[in-house]
DNA sequence: ATTTTTTATTTGTCAGACATTTAATTGTAT
DNA sequence: ATACAATTAAATGTCTGACAAATAAAAAAT
């Protein structure tokens, strides 16, 4: 990890580069202690604000954690699933929001890999996930939910479903692109007729992870994108009608 | 986008969460510039390598990129889906590899979550896409080919297919999960009968791709993870053996 | 009018200093 | 000898000030 580093990039740059290298093939494993800030400086020959740039760099990726004090320092962080998910969140909205991805292919992936987890949450789901959607599709149904409040429950029972499966790496993956996609939700509003048709498809969803019926569950979850991007549609329809008016 | 910022962290971090957020709520849009480093320092009441550290952090995620010179200084950036690969690449790699995450589970996502692009594979595949399945298909038939090509192969080859689905939130999702596996793949050593049994199955896929089969792919595709992790089972074994003796 | 030179602005880098946190060490008293 | 307090040392966090390098615009020269 001494001074071979790849040219036409800030210092920092191809310093960080060069500790995320260490990491990642291993050669720096967790929890270990890097150098101190003062010994880094000398060893890649720049002075110590370069090498606190570079740090901070890592830092953003949650790569090492620093500690202040005598026994202190930057050490190799265990990337968390927390952090992972974070980081997922962030950079799926961004993706989704920066790069004019419309509404239904957002939709299409999101419901793409939900129905990847279904036969997996058929099989595995516990009694603690199904009393977290029973309680979301209870609570979609009160009166005088706000739209905002409605979207989250919904985000709640989705991410309910997918945890069902119990694979982390499921989760992970999912947690993204819901959370990504729930500004867009966001947008639609719900009548009164569209709450009852999805807490409907909801309870179909529930019914049949719950009997074990993956196949069931996946065909729900095909009627509620369908459904999902024709509120969409109209919602979006409305606007533009609105705005030329 | 002052100086609100919320306590207990560095203070490099309480700023680049202040432009984070400013960025991920619209207040900032893309290309826009943000103010100089000398003018981030006055607003925020901090001196410049501070607001320098927090500068690095947002580019470290890619939200911001620098110029120099007159007309210089940090831009909001449009996140592009091959900065977002590279972050989900490193992101997954760094989550399986830190925390035990067995070849099972991390196999089990991966081809859930390629048989979600099945059925959208065999509605949009592209003749291009068709081609490069059929060449890699190919090149796995090679004599002499190292188990390491023989995986870089099969990881273009599923990429292909992924990519056939025409959903690039799906192809983002995946890569991650696709190449963070491959390590752990190439622990597999590929008997020719392996070989042979694998390219049969790949085959089979891109055929039923082809033929605009779905509900065929997906099955060849849960057959293709059985087999996948037989192979990782009996490595793993095998290894055990080995270092018992 | 075109080319060259200058200039101003901004990021990149460095040096040195001080503040703050934290653990280990030392000293002291019981 | 043990327990507690004070000191010390090491590390990160932050600041000041400076210079280098890149870049575009403005000014000057042809």
């Amino acid at each position: 990890m001494e001074t071979e580093l790849k040219p036409d990039r800030d210092l920092s740059a191809q310093i960080a580069g060069a500790i995320r290298d260490a990491i990642i093939s291993g050669q720096l494993i967790v929890d270990e202690r890097l150098p101190s800030e003062a010994e880094l400086a000398e060893n890649f020959g720049v002075s110590r604000p370069t090498v606190r740039e570079a740090l901070k760099r890592l830092a953003a990726q949650s790569l090492i954690r620093t500690q202040r004090g005598a026994t202190g320092g930057a050490f190799v962080n265990r990337l968390s699933y927390g952090d992972a998910y974070g980081q997922q969140i962030t950079t799926s909205t961004l993706l989704l929001s920066m790069n004019d991805v419309d509404f239904a292919t957002a939709c299409e992936a999101r419901f793409a890999l939900e129905r990847a987890c279904a036969p997996l949450a058929a099989a595995r789901r516990t009694p603690d996930q199904m009393a977290t959607m029973r309680a979301e599709i209870f609570r979609q149904g009160q009166a005088g939910l706000s739209d905002e409040s409605f979207c989250a429950s919904d985000v709640t029972f989705h991410r309910a479903l997918v945890d069902s499966a119990h694979n982390p790496v499921l989760s992970y993956n999912l947690a993204g692109v819901i959370e990504a996609i729930q500004p867009l939700m966001n947008m639609i509003t719900y009548s009164a007729r569209d709450r009852t048709e999805i807490i409907a498809l909801h309870s179909t969803i529930a019914d049949s992870i719950e009997a074990g019926d993956g196949a069931c569950a996946e065909q729900t979850l095909d009627a509620l994108q369908k459904y999902t991007i024709r509120l969409a549609r109209d919602a979006r329809n409305a606007c533009g009608r609105r705005s030329v008016s």
